[in-house]
DNA sequence: TTTATACTTCGCCAATCAACGAAATATAGG
DNA sequence: CCTATATTTCGTTGATTGGCGAAGTATAAA
């Protein structure tokens, strides 16, 4: 019960959700998410640690840059399939197609190039 | 994106899961629901209310009393989808297996006799 | 080794939410 | 029609949660 509540407790999020859709191409770093979100880091920071505590996500870490990725699809798991529920619920939200487009412009640049312009990292 | 927040927000408690699946054999009364959860009746209420309104749940008066079920299966409702992930990974869940033992005997009571010996109702 | 950097954790605050009892409501039953 | 009843809605309270800036941490870069 436990890791199925941690899972709907992690997607009864307006920006979770968009996170998670927005991972879907590819994974993101961190600065991206938060360029992406518009939120401050230690907030966007607090969001992925709910969603890796549930299963959604997983981290690693490449130099300076900590990069998110969705779980292997087809995996089975709750938090697979909660995640296919997502992607497919929302696939034709506008505020997700928005965020889509915003997000081909974001991941054409580096993490390194957008921390230099940003006080986002 | 509303819609789909209003469900993930639905599932996002113990008690509403629990309900979720306590409908899935067939119809309960408020009144069952109550005596189910050991909460307040004003509580299961305005549980069902976040449930309804979520579209996870519908319902029927009848008489005095006040049933509910869960929509058509297979309706490929966003709502439905999410119920089928839920009944799915909970299936094998402890709390949950309890739950069954426990609505076997409370469906076996008539609403009109549930009320005249508790003060549920 | 020291400094810089990306990220995480902490502490605080305001908003939201689950629980309860009381009041209100709709309608069944006498 | 009046009374009883099942349920819903309202108002209050304590707990939880999303947001922020500051402090802490791990480690890359100089």
């Amino acid at each position: 019960m436990r890791s199925v509540l941690n899972i709907t407790k992690a997607l009864a999020d307006e920006n979770r959700l968009r996170v998670l859709v927005a991972l879907q191409p590819g994974e993101l770093c961190v600065c991206q998410i938060t360029e992406f979100l518009g939120l401050a880091m230690s907030t966007v920071s607090k969001h992925l640690s709910i969603l890796s505590q549930a299963g959604l996500v997983e981290g690693r870490k490449q130099g300076r840059w900590m990069y998110y990725r969705l779980p292997e699809p087809g995996g089975g798991t709750e938090a697979s399939e909660a995640i296919t529920w997502v992607a497919r619920s929302l696939s034709g939200n506008r505020q997700i197609l928005e965020d889509g487009a915003r997000l081909k412009a974001l991941r054409r640049v580096t993490p390194n190039d957008l921390c230099r312009k940003r006080k986002t990292c």
